[in-house]
DNA sequence: ACCACAAATTAAGCTTACTTAAAAAAAAGA
DNA sequence: TCTTTTTTTTAAGTAAGCTTAATTTGTGGT
């Protein structure tokens, strides 16, 4: 795999999440920067490679091999954002530029580390879902944790990560459930910890550690 | 630069400091796993940039701006190895392969967060200084970090580190100086301090902080 | 100083990942 | 349906970074 397939595959990939429509060559030429005759070459090598159904003349569709490659690909990418971003502090302009690189170099045992040392998390820094290891996608766009949101917003909550005995008993006692709204009044930047207005006027505070839990997206217009 | 000529210059800068002997082609062939023919017209084409002088059937020798491009990789190299070890708690072997990737694919920037990350570390965990960002080396080889050792190990301390204001007034108290030799009693892995028995007898148990500073080679047989 | 041999260079050729330009196929309009 | 336009493919060529084989150059032994 060089990095010209990894990037090949990736993008068909993105393509086809992104727009409705199938992934033609030309698509791919132009998000790739590469001209139209590359595309086909590639792809007709792909489809002996067996990644790629390929037929002429058709879009490009993925194998089921493809596929994974590309989600292996794409999980790398959104964990080295994350990681640059949470870790070394580097802003989101950045960290998308060095991950673009990074993906590439990066072995399965390194991916692994990463995703243990980041508490295996869902999301990248953008609200983009971070492919599993076996590739399967947490979720939706868009959605990211509450700990990566900034004082003033509203979110609507979307899902809740159970992943320690005590977190459930938590979200009971401070009531927090699927589809409320809250308004982040403060992020304490001492500790993390956030204190949050749901639609009834309660106010509570959360720790970071259980912000890392749930996800939510931005909402501007909250109608209710 | 690409990859390639990365580690011909590299391998260069490392061939020279290990041996006492010119860097030849068939060396450094050797050296990078390809044939001297693919050396040779690498040579040419460096000396051309300027990164070389080079002279045909004389031996290689960098050129001034060549030396500080082989440290810079060098230095993202040690700073992946010391980083992915600490941080990402990978072993000593599989260290260095991945940085034998990243190394290439490492913005300035990067390296500067992870150089900072670290606390502006002088050297990777096999005991090899970090050439720093003005391509000064720090020291001689085989110098690492007190942190970094086992227990039952014995030490003789090569260098302090005098960064923090407090630093120099600890080892005052400690009675800490370069040229002793310490034998390392015990490892809190609860919070990484170090109990340390002097040559004379005497304990001190020092933090992790401290020994971060402080850096040493590992003593088999010490006469004294 | 000469000769043999080891080491370095040149020459020719290969693969990957591109390029541009021409030809072929599919799609779209009337 | 037939023609025009768009899209895709094929063909030919390039640069980087290698390969092997043949040639040239420097050097150590006598």
């Amino acid at each position: 795999m060089s990095v010209s397939t990894e990037n090949f595959l990736k993008n068909i990939y993105l393509l086809n999440q992104e727009g409705q429509s199938p992934v033609t060559s030309s698509l791919l030429a132009e998000k790739l920067n590469v001209s139209v005759a590359a595309v086909t070459d590639m792809a007709r090598k792909m489809g002996k490679q067996g990644v790629l159904d390929y037929k002429p003349y058709r879009s490009l569709v993925l194998s089921e091999a493809g596929q994974k490659l590309a989600l292996k690909v794409i999980r790398k990418h959104r964990l080295w954002e994350l990681f640059l971003h949470k870790v070394l502090e580097m802003d989101l302009m950045t960290v998308h530029e060095e991950a673009e690189r990074l993906e590439h170099h990066t072995s399965d045992k390194l991916m692994e580390q990463m995703y243990k040392y980041l508490d295996k998390p869902d999301f990248d820094p953008h609200g983009d879902p971070i492919p599993g290891g076996d590739g399967i996608i947490p979720s939706e766009k868009g959605v990211r944790s509450l700990s990566e949101l900034k004082e003033g917003g509203r979110c609507l909550i979307r899902k809740l990560r159970y992943r320690h005995q005590e977190t459930s008993e938590m979200y009971e006692r401070y009531g927090i459930e699927k589809d409320m709204v809250f308004k982040i009044k403060k992020v304490f930047s001492f500790d993390g910890s956030i204190e949050l207005e749901s639609g009834e006027g309660e106010t509570i505070t959360i720790s970071r550690k259980l912000a890392d839990n749930i996800f939510c997206t931005e909402e501007e217009n909250v109608s209710k």
